[in-house]
DNA sequence: GTGAAAGCGCTAACAC
DNA sequence: GTGTTAGCGCTTTCAC
């Protein structure tokens, strides 16, 4: 077995109580016996165990974050700014995927909140009352999903598509489609809120499609009906969408931007690379995954929480696959 | 707090040993107790905790994966892979991000060691003599590196380059130049060495270049210096590198595949995307992730490891960047 | 300022 | 078959 406390103990001639002391609250110990502690520990390769700390302080020391889909780049991008964000602050990150699947997602909050000190959940499809009930058991934040009463750090997908809005309409074009994802995402009401708030405002028209699976597949089939309304633009509910969206245009010899223009959402590092570049809005993945872990531990630390809800800006980007309409449109 | 095994034990009227039993090893209790046992532990929603079993039985129920980068598909289709099979056998999956810095790689991999019962190390940087020390705290697997002794899933990327090497010379190819990845990774050695041996064994030259970082910069940077040795073919590292020679190849107006073959490796979701499609070979990420963590688990319950190694079976998927070379060449 | 001792929730001998 | 009890490694009163 490992080096426990009663080693360290021993070796530097105290009791367990004032190891404890001397790694936990240094304050607490004269200085002469502290640094006899922290060198006989340094000394064994001394590391605390998590698991015993964490049944007495009830805290364990770890997070979790629940993603539908880590092939997923926009789910691995905040996981990727949690994980940074909770090793600096000596966290450990549970990871688990729910495959889209809602009960899956269900059961592995459930679990999930048994061992850790609060959960991510980045779950768009998971119920209100199945969220409250996992509040109940551990601290919850919602990423890019407002719940009343529970902290969240939001990306706000609605001024992004503001911005493709007037975008759009800058380059003279009239008639949009939509193609919906997710009827039930929080993200998909968002987008389509800020979508519709601004094409009345700019008094433009909009066709509204789907919902559609948000993946490559879901573009591809997406596309021919929305072809079939004759928009001049298109606007994807994200980038792999688009991504589909773009192929099956293509094939079918229906030029972007030249017949029709197409914009995503996210800024996937693939939206750059695809020919031609896409157009679409970058979302703070990272930076939201580091503010959701910030909001956990303040939540954690304050004790009750004030339930801050952050929003994070996001930008269009304006690249290839945009353009005014054609003449005849 | 939470429900506990005593409140189960109350209200079922058994003792608390009893309630472990029926929990851990039903057969050892009468059907009729067990049924009261259980079904008060399912009226009072009653969840083990992990942390406290694992505190005697010296197992946690956890395992943890460490890798370079979130960000690379790559990592987060064995990701994956690790975490389906992982709920699959009631695992939890603690996962690290060593942002490609191999100190944090070895700092995570020790933090990490401490409270799991083995981790699947994804570490192409990382030094033997650490992996070694760290197997000695922890059970290891590797993934795509073979160590002596420790159990690994291994893709054969051997037998990638083959095929890559073979159509290219089927093609009429005859001086190819290689973009290497890091040069200590082993992924980039096995990839070589399949290169190394398939050019030699045809007859055709091979140039080196590189190391090169390996991704989408890397393959711009690298795709310059390529073109320059007046290759018909460029086999790259992988894909996120390709798709960067791929687009400095458009900027400088040469035509793929007419002017220059190119071939990726890993066949990434984006490699059917982009235009032309990549020509690469398919990695089975998922199904090494799911080897992985099978032989994390079969150590753990036999005992001693026999330290298998299993090579799973990469293929060639030939799309649009590979044609003849021009007959000028 | 430091030590002794009481548990955190659970499992594994050991009794009966 | 079931109950009692002794810890797993740690923190935290409570004495001193």
């Amino acid at each position: 077995m490992a080096v426990t406390i009663r080693d360290v103990a021993r070796e530097a001639q105290v009791s367990v109580a004032t190891v404890s002391r001397a790694l936990s609250s240094p304050d607490l110990v004269r200085p002469t016996t502290r640094d006899r502690v922290l060198s006989a520990a340094a000394q064994l390769g001394y590391q605390p165990n998590r698991a015993a700390r964490g049944l007495i302080t009830g805290r364990t020391g770890n997070l979790g974050i629940v993603v539908p889909d880590l092939n997923n780049p926009f789910f691995t991008g905040v996981l990727k700014g949690v994980q940074a964000r909770a090793r600096q602050a000596d966290y450990s990150v549970f990871v688990a995927d729910s495959d889209e699947d809602r009960a899956t997602e269900e059961q592995l909050l459930r679990a999930m909140a048994k061992q850790v000190d609060g959960v991510i959940v980045c779950s768009p499809g998971i119920d209100d009352t199945q969220l409250y009930e996992a509040a109940g058991i551990t601290s919850l934040v919602m990423l890019n999903r407002r719940l009343r009463g529970v902290p969240a750090a939001l990306m706000n997908s609605a001024s992004g598509m503001r911005q493709i809005v007037e975008h759009l309409v800058a380059l003279g074009h009239r008639k949009l489609v939509y193609l919906n994802g997710p009827r039930t995402s929080w993200s998909n009401k968002e987008r389509r809120r800020g979508l519709r708030l601004a094409t009345q405002q700019h008094g433009v028209e909009l066709i509204e499609l789907g919902p559609f699976p948000p993946r490559y597949e879901g573009g591809l089939q997406a596309s021919d009906l929305a072809v079939a309304t004759e928009p001049t633009a298109i606007i994807a509910y994200n980038d792999i969408m688009a991504l589909g969206v773009l192929a099956r245009l293509r094939d079918r010899g229906i030029d972007v931007p030249k017949d029709v223009s197409v914009t995503g959402f996210d800024d996937l590092m693939f939206a750059a690379l695809c020919s031609p570049p896409l157009t679409t809005v970058a979302m703070p993945l990272a930076a939201a995954g580091t503010l959701a872990v910030d909001l956990l531990l303040d939540g954690l630390n304050t004790g009750a929480s004030d339930a801050r809800q952050v929003d994070l800006d996001t930008q269009l980007i304006v690249r290839g696959t945009t353009s005014p309409p054609p003449r005849t449109a």
